[in-house]
DNA sequence: TCATATTGATAGTAATACTATTGGTTTAAA
DNA sequence: TTTAAACCAATAGTATTACTATCAATATGA
């Protein structure tokens, strides 16, 4: 069931296109696996380039360096996550039903909708739950925000506000509540699995339904 | 008024207690000053000992690395943080009254309550708002965890969350909304500098208190 | 088939993250 | 007052990381 939806990211993330060469494909394939192996801080471009088998300096013709092709990979599930919540809610009228649809994607969608056949989602979501927010969390974040580099972010952050606002129009908090939200699916499903005592949530097969359902009891307060 | 309290973190944390000494408190000091200044990725023992007229094997002396160093900073806010919660909260009776001095003191106590005159507790909240995620998204986070890394933060929000009972007894998610509100409280007042469209909060002087404002805002909708 | 782009292979540099050793100074105990 | 211990500065050195440069082989495409 992989179709091959195109992406389309900042081109500033990238030296040359990895979605138009099947080394670049590769280079995407195989750095999530091994971010999800070895977390960020241990992944480096050798690794990589042997885990591939390639070479350091070609992975260099692709990114700048690990912290670009970090936020190249986060901006991916940012940009999907929207696309998928878009589709899943075309046809939706009631905001609130269309609300429910985003907490179920922020939740769960890695799981249901494989994309693309080079990308594997889960371990993607993997990724974005342990490093989404050192993307962010830099001294150069100024700079590269006026780059554009988060836009696939604040965009989906935005979507999500307005659906907030078309339940409840006088809600004072939309867009800080749907990257809480977000982040708030992020954080607890680590938590679970790490820190469990900052969390209700257990890290067990219902988890994510668990998460779910924490979310909307939250948004059920929040909107009612 | 700078009163020498002493915070007592977990040992694991160093190898020789910086409190103890003039250089260890040097360490402290001019570290979260060079933090706030170059962000984690940027700063090194190599800078450190240039800033502060020392040599960087004598702060290995102190710390293995620097993020240890990073986490006993945050250790440090987070057990301060308790302590001040703590000693404002100590005669209150109202639950209500309680949490309204908690939710003050996550956006405010770094400004108010000097303590100990070899840390600017401002600048070691900025540290906190801009670094802290960073001390538990690492791949050795559930050793460092075992070995008690995190119970500052844990036990935070484990008091937190025993108000949050207090105040309504049957809220299914005391601990979660604990963390969220802690965690929340740092990343709007980060989005408002940086990010601002992922939040409602802007960089202007009332800053804070407008955060405080949306972290009450969302308390009494959940617990009411 | 000629020109161009792509990758692999190799080598090399600068910075980082440490470790080891020595020697001078302060402290504290005998 | 002497002596040992602890402490810190200074220096040097190593392994790894994060790149950059060059060149040759191969594939592509006009």
């Amino acid at each position: 069931m992989a179709v091959n939806i195109r992406i389309s990211l900042n081109p500033g993330l990238y030296l040359k296109d990895p979605q138009e060469s099947d080394l670049g494909r590769r280079i995407i394939k195989h750095s999530i696996l091994l971010l999800e192996d070895l977390g960020f801080e241990q992944f480096n471009f050798k690794k990589l380039a042997e885990a591939m088998g390639s070479t350091e300096a070609s992975i260099y013709r692709y990114f700048e360096n690990k912290h670009l092709l970090l936020i190249y990979l986060v901006s991916w599930y940012w940009e999907w996550l929207s696309y998928m919540i878009e589709i899943k809610t075309f046809n939706v009228e009631d905001p609130r039903k269309k609300l429910e649809i985003i907490l179920h994607s922020f939740v769960s969608v890695s799981e249901e909708n494989p994309a693309i056949d080079y990308v594997n989602e889960s371990s993607l979501h993997n990724v974005v739950i342990s490093e989404s927010t050192k993307v962010y969390h830099t001294k150069e974040v100024d700079e590269e925000n006026k780059k554009g580099f988060f836009l696939n972010y604040k965009n989906m952050v935005a979507h999500v506000a307005e659906v907030i606002l078309e339940i409840k129009p006088d809600f004072p908090y939309p867009s800080a509540l749907a990257s809480n939200l977000f982040e708030m699916t992020n954080n607890h499903i680590y938590f679970a699995d790490h820190l469990p005592r900052l969390t209700e949530i257990q890290a067990k097969s219902s988890m994510k339904q668990d998460v779910e359902e924490m979310l909307r009891y939250f948004v059920m307060k929040l909107l009612d």
